[in-house]
DNA sequence: AAGTGGTCTAGACCACCTT
DNA sequence: AGGTGGTCTAGACCACTTG
């Protein structure tokens, strides 16, 4: 058991937390100036800010610069999904990670993904379908579309023994990435693929990210009706 | 346009960031000491710290105490979902939100809801299904399970007036919870509410909280095809 | 205009981990 | 055992925002 120090930013962070929590302190309320806090709980402003910092990052609290610090009126939920290369989030699982290319090649990009990139007119891109597997059962199916110009190596990779997602990851690094899940029913050819059922619901994750302002990759990935996207809160 | 000032933590951040990202700091590499860093970048050591913290909170760089600073060999992307309270999302688009409160009962928690807690014997609850409107068509069907143990007051609420969510969010704080999301196939009452297509895909994002080791409440909300969960990475 | 949070510095000590 | 990151203190100045 990590006892706070007496002292330390986390204990004076729980404490405020517990005021906030146990409705001492209600929504809306204000709380003292850091400086006073700092002289009741005895340390140093700076300590106070850390813990302060803290919470609003959570969003517990409100904190302006001349208005001072206040418990958040509506609390909102914040949750930080972390989102793993598929291969390691299988093997972390004790599972056996396949991959199988099902197809790569060259095509202009349609007006999904022009407009998925926000793009004025179409470019070349390399189109790559490919399927993951966990223990030899298909897990995850993804339809990728990399922009040629802005990475053209990606076409002298062999994909059958990398995946393009990984490859990406370490040799294209992104500056700016929308991410968005939501259901959808499942194509023919993700039922083919992912050996579903025709019509069964599918959990849809798409990725899109550029370097600067120019694309990089958009990915949709389907995962079955027994996938979970899970965070603790 | 926020320039950073020089010796500002940011700029301390954002040129470390941009030595990894222009790969001249690779997956794996270590970097200087913290100390070594300040006297380069001409700040004190504990600006660089909170630059450092920073690019580790982001999964960047891994910092062991002993070990020093290395560049993550798998750099996981990290996204933060905001969830807002339905009424709030509905309302920053623009759009009214409807609320109607389709039953509540009290019953004792069957299996599943058993699970979801982790309890070892049925509890008596409140089950409550709601659905959310945004401009009067169906946006969110909520079926809530509350712990009357834990939460008796939510008996004494007026249901139709107040949606179980937002009281509990401002009367109940949580300790600790549990959010996963998923695709299902809508089952016919849920089709019906929503008025969905029998067999159509909906996003489900499952909730439960606990105060303490006590369950207070567990939430499967459904969304339609056209829900998405978005957020910038 | 003034008060509040945000940040910086320098020095010190602590906690943890790797060698 | 020693070196690295993690944190604390005190004082100072800055930047934002509200009255």
């Amino acid at each position: 058991m990590n006892r706070p120090v007496r002292g330390s930013w986390t204990e004076i962070r729980d404490r405020i937390r517990a005021r906030i929590l146990s409705r001492d302190l209600k929504p809306g309320d204000p709380l003292p100036r850091d400086q006073d806090l700092a002289t009741d709980l005895g340390c140093s402003r700076v300590t106070v800010q850390r813990a302060m910092r803290d919470l609003a990052d959570r969003g517990l609290v409100l904190r302006k610069r001349r208005g001072g610090t206040r418990v958040s009126e509506f609390p909102e939920t914040r949750a930080t999904l972390s989102i793993p290369i598929l291969r390691l989030e299988v093997e972390a699982r004790g599972q056996r990670h396949g991959y199988r290319l099902i197809e790569a090649a060259r095509q202009d990009s349609p007006a999904p993904v022009i407009a998925a990139f926000g793009l004025e007119r179409p470019e070349p891109m390399l189109r790559i379908q490919a399927l993951h597997l966990a223990d030899r059962v298909p897990y995850v199916f993804e339809d990728r579309w990399v922009s040629l110009r802005t990475v053209p190596e990606i076409a002298d990779l062999d994909l059958e023994r990398v995946t393009a997602n990984e490859w990406l990851v370490l040799n294209q690094p992104y500056s700016r990435g929308e991410l968005a899940f939501s259901a959808a029913t499942a194509t023919a050819q993700e039922a083919g693929v992912m050996r579903l059922g025709a019509g069964d619901a599918v959990f849809v994750m798409q990725r899109t990210t550029w370097a600067q302002r120019r694309p990089i990759t958009t990915v949709r990935a389907i995962a079955g009706p027994d996938y979970r996207l899970q965070t603790e809160i």
